[in-house]
DNA sequence: TATTGTTATACTCTATAACTATA
DNA sequence: TATAGTTATAGAGTATAACAATA
């Protein structure tokens, strides 16, 4: 029954690999069934309200460069526009069309329907869960 | 304190996410500073033992095409090296050398020493995290 | 016929550098 | 001078298809 520290850290580093893992693949299998790249996928989730493509790029952690590619192929599905920003005439604000809030609403139950079932923990174990990877994450 | 089973589903989702890319990102700096890219860092680890190509291809969960190229890396670098399997002529067998055995020990505790930190959760609380992730990667 | 390992090739994702229009 | 967004481009990582050797 006992382990190694050094062992347990190492299963528990396999374990949150594969239960990442696993989520992705369910998100990007949901993205998938909703004919969308999962780039476009991710940026969606994140469109909660209209930011400026800078944002974006910080929320996402890649290069600004990227975030023109993919906010292209949610205009041309329809799903967002680019808006001028009144306050700074650089800034462009990205914002959801309707078409868009009801996608990404879908894709949001799809993903987070698939998650659940992953963290189907039996009585209060789901919380104690999330308690103890928020104090991992804390760190 | 009590949230929608969904927002839990999410918030699980975001914490699981978020301590798979800090130890990814250890991982990563830990095989820069041993001057191996991750793809064959994350090989290294895996060679405990000898193991024939396409055993290494199911192992990385990628095609076997990219493994003729990793294994060129740890073969330049002097770490590995491939040997003909006396029962089957197709395969070949990769072995990890003195040094790459070296490698292979120091890069685990390495990454394993960062790792070690993110999950030094007072008491009982590390084995309990252990358990719950364990019940949510067998689903 | 099927499989192992390799090559050539293409597609995606991501980063850098240079450009414009603003500030 | 510095910043927002774009473009062109290059580098990783990964996949498919075709091939030689072997089963």
């Amino acid at each position: 029954m006992s382990a190694r520290p050094d062992q347990i850290t190492e299963e528990l580093a396999d374990l949150v690999f594969q239960v990442a893992e696993r989520l992705r693949g369910g998100f990007h299998a949901a993205a998938a069934e909703m004919d969308l790249p999962p780039a476009q996928a991710l940026l969606l989730i994140r469109l909660s309200e209209p930011h400026p493509m800078r944002a974006l790029a910080d929320m996402l952690g890649c290069d600004a460069s990227n975030v023109t590619g993919i906010v292209d192929g949610l205009e041309r599905r329809g799903l967002a526009v680019r808006r001028p920003s009144p306050d700074d005439r650089r800034v462009k604000h990205v914002v959801l069309t309707e078409e868009g809030e009801r996608r990404r609403a879908a894709l949001r139950e799809r993903s987070t329907a698939e998650a659940a079932v992953l963290f189907d923990l039996p009585g209060g174990r789901r919380d104690l869960l999330r308690e103890l990877l928020g104090e991992v994450a804390a760190r």
